[in-house]
RNA sequence: GCGGGCGUGGCGGAACUGGCAGACGCGCCAGCCUUAGGAGCUGGUGACCGCAAGGUCUUGGGGGUUCAAAUCCCUCCGCCCGCACCA
């Protein structure tokens, strides 16, 4: 059934034997779901609160009059609400339901607000689980993928999100994947797609190679039990540090709208730093280049003790054929190797100890012509800047532990202010601080702040051709090529005469064969399928060899939320038109475990696509959510830890609304949620009290007249009166939960007690006139209809209504009617409570004063006391302080 | 080490800009209704003292600011997350 609903084309025609295969597993998972429905009904029986036929009936209705259905309409104000799309893995879990209900009050919040909400889902269908199930269980990849979104869309539809299905997309489909392939072209045209040589880390589980942003701590992201290893392979990369800067520069453009702890990460991982390159001439060996360092202190190269290399810097090996002494030779071979195999385990790096020893070389410092010593020291990474540092102990954390074990000198060059002169001899740290201190010891740098000598000292460089400004980022650019099967391949082939050639527009999509050998053993199953590999080039029609790695997933992701803007375009990867109606996205809600990852490709592909004219903004969301993870044993539901709660058994048992209302109610969504199943009834009979309140009344009120039309004259009761002012208080306090805070739990709460106020204690009917009860009702119902919108609608239905409630906006609270007559007043002494008044809403501090001291549990403590102070907080508290 | 977050009853959690700590729910106790109930309803439920009225203590520990602190400041402890030799 759900492979029907993504969207056609000629592959998946070609595939529906594989997809029959799906059907006929759904069709057994479908008989098995019914039973264990069955079993919740029975479970649940005696109750008149029936959610599973109310569900039903509510989504074949909603589905009926295309309620989710939306269409770009620039008459009307949009809202872009998304959900991080899904891997579809095994069971749609607790995690995931949890981030769809949050989504889904959102897209209704705002579509009662009368907004045109774009609400889309689909499939992050490519990745290594496909490929390693269909190894284990002897399918298909897109066997087991489709049948894994079969099951993710029914219990997705079981639950009633309110999604626009016809924008469904799954990025394992050619008619999706094909514009992966044009965007990468459109990189390649423009240099920002290039293939290199270099060393990578390679999973030795994964069978491929990995992002930097993909390892862990020096672990696999998948795999946290597998040490990444380094491998020297030829591959494509992205150039994303062409965008860099801005990357950094557009992450001001996302605060208030994105986490801080997001923006922080974001920026950190980036790790722009602002400094200078300098060149530092080798004194000892003839012939040699000057050795380039990178640093961002300048202004302290006066105090310079050494140059440091790092272990796999290529002038190492030339500095050594200068060193006369062989026995010292071999003794630095030895070290090297020592440096070169040290472990990249976090828990060795935490212990690592600086060591590092004296190439017998020099260096001549430029400003001042000193020669210093040339080492190599395991602390310096060959990965960032240029590989070499000069060291500064006096005013470095690292240098100066480096040089105080090796016995090499510490020279002072930055004096704090109005402090006795820093002594190099006895420092017992350096001093790093960049405010507050002039240089020293500097030549006619002497005299200078920190930040005027940084200036002044990269100028010179600059003109003596020794150095220049330079800013270094600690991104890389991200490897795409993946040696595995299940994911886009790369549309490019190799000639032997023309060398690399980019597959024509119109060659687009190059599908990925169907027909592959997987073993999980060797390398890329594309490049071991002859019919695949051999083809000829597009430019001189004679033979060549495709590309046989497939891209990252994370290309999938990194702009699937513009497709959903016009999902079956097959001229463009979609219609700007369309798109800059519909963005930014103005909500976009997922897990922080990818604060880095996809939030970081995404916002790089979305300056890609504006500097191809695409689109016209510079970041792809305006607002970002993280909501907490659902815990289960104290970590994360994940399938691999095999401590998933599968969101479908709730559903069996409670219903929907039910499950959705408990989400919702068990914590606020940012915050992490320990599962638990004992307290779900709460919400279980929270809804039934609901429901049959609504039933008793139904009949009589389902004809009345809805509300009162002028409350002033209708002279209302004072039960009226209270009924209405608790409904339409509740109500305020709600909408502001709903809109500014996201805090569902506090609304429910609200809501909950609001149920009791007007049906606990004294049931609700005697007296109330039914226009009242109705509004009470009403408003009761359209305050849940985010949250449990099934229900909501059958309540609607039963309070006389035909219209449905999704053609409803969200009600107005009446100000007058919310605001209290009458307030209690808590009296303090000394900051204690002792007494309480209940007097008319605005009296004056004179008044409440004078009645508190007349109450005689607060007379009681203030007698033979003298009242030095009295504090009044209006409508709220009175605090006399005595002696 | 650096950055961020968190710490409230038996449990999940409330408490908006400092103003009644423990809302709401779970669980538990008692009662009602029932042939029965994992159904429903009513009441109670932070700890301690007290027959009671009432009082004292209490938001990880300690200190401070304030008429008033879960909330602000200092300090210590514990847990979680991110980064981790980035020159």
């Amino acid at each position: 059934m759900a492979a029907e609903n993504i969207q056609g084309g000629e592959q998946r025609r070609q595939d529906s034997a594989l997809q029959d295969a799906a059907r006929q597993d759904s069709a057994l998972q479908d008989a098995a779901r019914q039973d264990a429905e069955r079993a919740g009904r029975a479970f649940q029986e005696g109750s008149k609160y029936d959610p599973w036929a109310i569900e039903a009936k509510w989504q074949k209705r909603w589905e009926d009059a295309k309620v989710f259905e939306t269409e770009a309409d620039p008459s009307r104000p949009k809202y872009y609400v998304l959900e991080m799309l899904p891997y579809p893995s095994g069971t749609l879990h607790m995690g995931h339901m949890r981030n769809y209900t949050i989504g889904d009050v959102v897209a209704r919040v705002k579509r009662m607000h009368g907004f045109n909400v774009l609400h889309p889902m689909g499939w992050d269908a490519f990745g290594l689980p496909a490929e390693n199930a269909a190894i284990k269980n002897n399918t298909h990849p897109r066997t087991w993928t489709n049948n894994n979104i079969g099951e993710f869309q029914r219990v997705l539809r079981r639950f009633g999100f309110s999604y626009d299905w016809r924008r469904e997309i799954s990025t394992c489909e050619p008619e999706y994947y094909r514009w992966n392939q044009w965007f990468f072209l459109r990189m390649f045209e423009r240099g920002l797609a290039y293939r290199k040589k270099s060393r990578v880390n390679w999973c030795p589980k994964c069978c491929t190679v990995l992002a930097n942003e993909q390892v862990i701590n020096g672990y696999c992201w998948r795999h946290e039990d597998t040490l990444v290893e380094v491998r020297e392979i030829e591959q494509w990369f992205l150039k994303t540090t062409a965008y860099a800067e801005q990357l950094i520069d557009d992450l001001k453009t996302l605060e208030g709208g994105w986490p801080e702890r997001v923006i922080t990460m974001q920026r950190n991982w980036i790790g722009k730093s602002v400094g200078a390159r300098v060149k530092f001439g080798v004194a000892d060996v003839a012939g040699l280049e000057p050795i380039e360092i990178f640093t961002t202190r300048i202004d302290t190269i006066y105090g310079a003790s050494a140059i440091i290399l790092a272990a796999g810097h290529p002038l190492v090996q030339e500095l050594l054929v200068g060193a006369k002494d062989t026995r010292l030779r071999a003794d630095v071979d030895a070290k090297l190797k020592k440096m070169r195999a040290a472990s990249v385990k976090a828990e060795d790096l935490e212990t690592a100890e600086k060591i590092g020893f004296f190439t017998g070389a020099h260096a001549t410092n430029p400003f001042n012509g000193e020669k210093i010593p040339i080492w190599v020291g395991n602390f310096v990474l060959m990965e960032y800047g240029t590989g070499a540092i000069m060291a500064v102990p006096a005013h470095d954390e690292r240098d100066f532990e480096f040089c105080r074990k090796y016995g090499l000198s510490v020279r002072p060059v930055v004096q704090p202010d109005g402090v006795a002169a820093l002594d190099g001899a006895t420092m017992k740290a350096p001093f790093v601080e960049h405010g507050g201190a002039k240089l020293v010891n500097s030549g006619p740098y002497n005299g200078l702040g920190v930040d005027d000598a940084i200036v002044a000292m990269a100028a010179h460089a600059t003109e003596k051709g020794f150095g220049q400004r330079e800013t270094t980022y600690r991104l890389k650019d991200w490897g795409v090529s993946r040696q595995r099967y299940w994911g886009t391949p790369i549309p490019v082939v190799y000639c032997e005469k023309d060398g690399i050639v980019a597959v024509p527009d119109d060659q687009l999509p190059v599908v990925l064969p169907k027909d592959v050998a997987l073993t999980g053993e060797g390398g890329s199953p594309l490049a071991a399928t002859p019919s695949f590999v051999n083809t000829t080039c597009p430019k001189c029609g004679g033979p060549a060899r495709r590309e046989t790695d497939t891209m990252d997933t994370f290309v999938d992701s990194s702009w699937y939320f513009y497709r959903y803007c016009d999902p079956h375009n097959d001229k463009a990867p979609f219609d700007s038109k369309k798109v800059a109606y519909w963005f930014q996205i103005d909500q976009y809600i997922g897990g922080i475990t990818h604060a880095i990852l996809h939030l970081l490709y995404s916002r790089f592909w979305c300056k890609v696509m504006r500097d191809l004219g695409l689109i016209t903004h510079s970041e792809p969301a305006a607002r970002l959510f993280t909501q907490g993870m659902v815990l289960k044993g104290g970590v994360a539901m994940s399938k691999s830890r095999g401590n998933i709660v599968g969101a479908i058994d709730m559903a069996e048992k409670y219903g929907a609304d039910t499950g959705r209302l408990y989400m919702l109610f068990a914590n606020q969504p940012e915050r992490d949620l320990e599962w638990s199943e004992d307290s779900i009834e709460g919400s279980w009979r929270f809804l039934n009290k609901v429901y049959r309140l609504v039933d008793r009344h139904a009949s009589e009120l389902a004809s009345a007249k809805a509300g009162v039309a002028d409350h002033e004259a209708a002279g209302l009761s004072a039960k009226e009166r209270k009924l209405l002012r608790v409904t339409h208080e509740t109500l305020r306090r709600v909408t502001q939960d709903f809109d500014a805070r996201w805090h569902f739990n506090s609304a429910i709460a609200l809501i909950m007690t609001l149920y009791n106020e007007v049906d606990g204690a004294e049931p609700l009917g005697d007296g109330v006139r039914p226009e009242v009860r109705k509004e009470v009702l009403e408003l009761l119902t359209l305050m849940l209809a985010p949250m449990t919108p099934h229900l909501a609608e059958e309540l609607w239905e039963m309070l006389g209504h035909s219209n449905g409630l999704w053609s409803v906006g969200w009600p107005e609270f009446n100000a007058a009617l919310a605001k209290e007559d009458e307030v209690e007043i808590v009296v303090q002494v000394n900051g204690r409570v002792r007494g309480k008044l209940v007097v008319q809403a605005g009296t004056s501090e004179a008044g409440v004063i004078s009645k508190a001291l007349a109450d005689p549990a607060v007379a009681a403590h203030i007698a033979n006391k003298q009242v030095v102070k009295q504090i009044v907080v209006p409508n709220k508290l009175v605090n006399l302080v005595v002696k």
